[in-house]
DNA sequence: ATCTGCCATATCCTATCGATATGGATTTTG
DNA sequence: CAAAATCCATATCGATAGGATATGGCAGAT
C-alpha cells in the first residue's frame, strides 16, 4: 500500500469515472486501472462495481472513501505541525526563574511578549532556586532561566547578561537609618560599617556576594555578615525580622514588605545586580532560540531606569 | 510523499540508527538514507540530527514521529474498516415492517438474532404501510420489509415467502357466534356468509383480499364487503366498531383488543396468510444479503405452530 | 596514531509505474 | 438493426526511481 492508491482512488471515486479521474491525475487511462485493482486486490475488497457507463462504489468503496480523505488530510495536518514546529512556531518550552528574577518588571513583560508572538507553544514557567534551575537546565527539566548571579560552573550551558540594576539598602523599619522618611536620601555605603549584614549566599551564584563585599571594601570597610539567606527575596525576611540589613536588587523596591524600609546608595562605585538568562549552549530547538532571541532583543531595547545611579 | 517514507521514518526514529532500521527493514543502509534525506527535503525540515553513533531525532521529528505513527494506525484502521464492511460486519440496515408483522412472533426474533450476530451494524426499523415500504425500497430508503401479501408489481424487488399462518375470524365481541365462550370451536366457513366483510383493501396487496374472497367461494358463497382497511391492523378497529367481521392472520390473536372476539376456521379450504421479506433484487450490499440469508435460514428451521390447520 | 563504526556519496541494476496499442462489452445513434 | 461510440480490461514496452554494491569521510574508541 503506498498513498498513491488512495489519491488515485478518491480520485475514481469522486469522478466516478476511471478515464476522467486519469485526466484528471494527469495520467492514462490502464495505469490507474491497474492501480485500482492492486488496491483491491491487496485488500481483498471490490471497492468498484464497473458499470456500462462508468463505475460506482461500494458500500466498502464508501467506507474506504471517508477513511482515505481523512487519512490525506491528518498526512497535510502532520507536515505542517512538522514544518511548524521547525520553524519554532509549535511546540513547548519550560521557563525557570528565581524568586527575585519576576520583580524586575523586564520578566513579566518579555513572556508576555513570547506568550503573544508565539500562541502555539505551551509555555510553562517554574520558580526555583539557582542552584536547582542550574540542574534543571542540565537535565532538561528547564529550557531557559532568568537568574540573578553568574554561575560557577557554566560549563554546557551559555549565560546571557541581559540588565543590570542598581541596588537598594533594605532595613529593618525600626532601624534608625529608616527613620530619615520613606525612600529618603541615599546613603553612602560607609555608613554601614557598624552594621551586620544579611546576604544571598555565596554558592549559588557567587556575583552578587562578591560585589557586595567588593563595595564595602571600597568604601572602606569589611562587612559583618550575620546570616546567609538561600535567596534574594528570603534576605528581606530575615531584615524584617531585625537580623541585620541587606543590599537587594532596586527592583525588589516593588515588594513591600511588613519591617522593611529601602533606602538609595550614594557614592562610587556602587554595587550592581544582574539579570541573567542562562540556556543550554547545545540547545538547537527552535523554540529555545526564538524565545532566547526575543529576550536579548528585548533587553537590548528595554529602558534603563533613569536613575539607576 | 508515500507511506513508505514515513515508515522509514518510524524504524529509523525507533532504532536512533540508520544502519541497524535499515537492516530490520531487510534492507541497505545507502537508499533508507536516501529516503529519509528526500523526506526531509520535500518537508523542508531536518527531522533526524546525525551523531557521530547514530542519529537521534529533531524536535521536528519527534512531532513528525507521533503524527506518523497515527498515521500509519489510521489507514489499518480504514483497512480493517474496509474489510469488515465487505463482509457485511459493519454498516447500516434499514427494515421495514407492516403494523401486522412485528405480532408474527417470527419477526422480533430474527431482529433480535441478526443484532445479536452483527453487532456492528446500525440498524433501522420503519413500520409504514406495503405500497409505502414498496417505494421506500425502491428508493432505497429502506433496505428490506417484512410485509404481508405479494406485492401486485414486483419490478426490480425479490419477494421472498417466509413463512405462512392460519387465519382466524375476528368478529365484534357483541355478535351471536362469539357468544360461543372465548376462542369456541373452529367455525365452519360457510356459516359466515350472511355476514358483511371488513377486509384489508386489495391494491396494496392482492393476496390476502383473493384468498379471503376464493376461500369464501369455495365454501359456497360470495361475501358481501362493506368497508376495506389500509392496514391489517386497522380491520380490527372496524370489527370492534361492528362495521362487520374480519379474518386475519392468527398471530393478530395476540393483540387483544376490546370488542373484538377471535375464532378458529374448520374445514378445507381454509385462508392462510403469508409473511413475506421484500428486497431489492439487485442489491449488492452486504449486509442486506446476510440480513435475508438469516431471515431465510430461520425460516426454514420456524417451528410450524402445531395447530395451523 | 590507528582502528572501528556509522552516515553520505557515487554508480549500477532491476522492479515497477506509467504509456501505447488493442480487445471486449454495452449503450447510443443513424 | 447495424455501426459508432464509450469505457474498462488486458498485453506489451519503455522510463523512472528505488534499491544494491562499492567507496569515501568523519568522529570516537583503543
Amino acid at each position: 500500500m503506498e498513498l498513491r492508491h488512495l489519491r488515485y482512488f478518491i480520485a475514481v471515486a469522486e469522478e466516478g469515472h476511471i478515464t476522467r479521474a486519469a485526466e484528471r491525475l494527469g495520467m492514462q487511462q490502464p495505469p490507474l486501472s491497474q492501480q485500482i485493482r492492486a488496491l483491491e486486490r491487496e485488500l481483498d475488497v471490490q471497492l468498484l462495481r464497473r458499470l456500462p457507463r462508468g463505475v460506482e462504489l461500494t458500500e466498502a468503496g464508501r467506507a474506504l472513501l471517508s477513511d482515505a480523505r481523512a487519512i490525506l488530510a491528518h498526512i497535510d495536518h502532520a507536515f505542517t505541525t512538522t514544518r511548524r514546529t521547525a520553524r519554532g512556531e509549535l511546540g513547548r518550552l519550560v521557563v525557570g526563574f528565581t524568586s527575585s528574577a519576576p520583580f524586575h518588571p523586564f520578566v513579566p513583560r518579555v513572556i508576555r511578549a513570547f506568550r503573544d508572538g508565539a500562541p502555539g507553544i505551551a509555555l510553562t514557567l517554574e520558580e526555583s532556586g539557582t542552584t536547582e534551575l542550574i540542574e534543571d537546565l542540565r537535565h532538561e527539566r528547564v529550557d531557559a532561566a532568568f537568574i540573578r548571579t553568574h554561575v560557577t560552573d557554566p560549563a554546557g550551558l551559555t549565560v546571557n547578561p541581559l540588565l543590570e540594576e542598581a541596588m537598594l539598602l533594605a532595613l529593618p523599619a525600626t532601624h534608625a537609618f529608616a527613620a530619615c522618611g520613606a525612600d529618603g536620601l541615599p546613603l553612602p555605603l560607609a555608613a554601614l560599617a557598624a552594621e551586620t549584614f544579611v546576604v544571598y549566599r555565596r554558592h549559588a551564584g557567587p556575583g552578587l556576594y562578591d560585589a557586595i563585599i567588593a563595595a564595602c571594601h571600597a568604601a572602606g570597610f569589611s562587612p559583618q555578615v550575620s546570616q546567609e539567606a538561600p535567596r534574594i527575596v528570603s534576605t528581606l525576611n530575615l531584615v524584617a525580622a531585625g537580623l541585620g540589613v541587606a543590599l537587594v536588587p532596586a527592583s525588589l523596591r516593588r515588594m513591600q514588605m511588613d519591617g522593611v524600609a529601602y533606602r538609595g546608595l550614594q557614592g562610587t562605585p556602587q554595587p550592581r545586580a544582574p539579570l541573567l538568562l542562562a540556556t543550554r549552549r547545545a540547545d538547537t530547538s527552535a523554540v529555545v532560540r526564538r524565545f532566547i532571541d526575543l529576550v536579548r532583543q528585548t533587553a537590548r531595547t528595554f529602558p534603563r531606569p533613569v536613575l539607576s545611579v
